[in-house]
DNA sequence: ACTGCTCTGCTTGTCTGAGGAGTTGGCTCG
DNA sequence: CGAGCCAACTCCTCAGACAAGCAGAGCAGT
């Protein structure tokens, strides 16, 4: 027995067409049969498939057109990061991070304009006066790094760095507290380098910075 | 004059409802106001509504669970990465895959079994056999790209090269079709060099030719 | 033969009313 | 004070009705 039926009709029903869309019973814009059509079938009442249909459109597989019908805009809903990021594992997500960030790091050496600048130098700043409260260090930190990202002015990138950090940001709290050390001198030291790199336009040393730093976080969350 | 098109009543409800979540009416995990509330409220059906929340519930702002409420699961609806991929241009996007593929390259070199070796080698010589056919050879290529990040074994970073690999085809069509030379020589010896790299575990080289042979993609697409 | 019109059937959109099913919190009773 | 019942509330599902919009068939005029 699967579950005694846990799931409303109308999640059902668009599991149910989802799964045949998939299996590519309609092409890519093509019309689905009418909502009439569609509920005999499904063996529930009209409101249901489009309360389906509603669901699918949410999630941007579907298109209802008035008059004209329904269509299929996407042959699979789209990944869902959130997912994604559960099931892989820190390790997995921080070494992502740390291809986004070194590379971004690079970037923002060579483009980094003075307002750029002066925002990481603050956030900088920012970051060596909060060093007492873990959660409190561990988002400052993550806006200092932000403003780095920032400074590469890359769309992709930085949208990339704002999926991956809220998932970061409980695992380094619980292993800051682990270690009961933090916002030491050298860990500061690091990232006034890395500052200083992107200042000075030195695109390899930045990126070395960033990377050699996450390296050591990662390996401490390992 | 607003405009001709008009939006189901339905699609505004679910905008409004949107709307404010945004501006912090419910909070996180917070009960909203039943159908038969919000119904007049809106100024529409009991059923429009019901729309409404199911196509948030698609986009997974929204759950509601029978006999209790409707819940808010989510403070805004996440990024569309379709959307931003279009919006960001292709120069940005390519600077993210430069991103994830050099640092795959180098986890590939660390962590590949013989039969991820296996797998590129048998890319590699595929992708030297169609170099007539643009449409087939850059397809081939991606192919042969995908194996090494696949061989890096980090499931973020997989997800990430299938994410922007679509975006990028069409674009390298039109590149290659306007340049008129492809697949030659001096472009195999690169990709052979990239292998050659992850097969004797050399981290630094196999990132460094990862990287460099994807500038010259960038800069042909500039 | 071509153009432009209307008419018609089919589609989705919206509303209402009626029960069914599940949850919650208070109330009664032991 | 605790256990069980119950009533009010919630969402879930259905059926029916009518409105609004689209697309193609057919027709009339040029």
């Amino acid at each position: 027995m699967a579950q005694v039926r846990r799931a409303p009709l109308a999640d059902q029903a668009a599991e149910l067409l989802l799964e045949r869309i998939r299996s590519g019973e309609w092409r890519l814009g093509e019309k689905l049969p009418g909502e009439t059509t569609l509920a005999p079938q499904l063996g529930v009442g009209r409101s249901t498939v489009r309360e389906a249909i509603r669901q699918l459109a949410g999630r941007g597989v579907l298109a209802s057109r008035q008059g004209s019908g329904v269509f299929v805009t996407a042959l699979d809903a789209p990944e869902d990061w959130d997912a994604v990021l559960r099931r892989a594992g820190i390790i997995s997500v921080i070494e992502a991070r740390i291809a986004i960030e070194s590379e971004a790091a690079a970037l923002a050496a060579a483009r980094r304009t003075p307002a750029d600048l002066r925002a990481i130098r603050r956030a900088l700043a920012r970051r060596a006066e909060h060093r007492f409260d873990i959660e409190t260090h561990v988002d400052a930190d993550t806006v200092f790094h932000r403003t780095i990202v920032a400074a590469a002015h890359n769309p992709v990138l930085i949208e990339l760095f704002d999926t991956f950090t809220p998932r970061l940001r409980e695992a380094m709290i619980d292993m800051l507290r682990i270690r009961k050390e933090f916002g030491g001198d050298s860990d500061h030291a690091a990232h006034a380098q890395l500052a200083d790199a992107i200042a000075a336009r030195d695109e390899v040393a930045a990126a070395e910075r960033s990377r050699a730093h996450l390296l050591t976080l990662r390996d401490g969350l390992a």
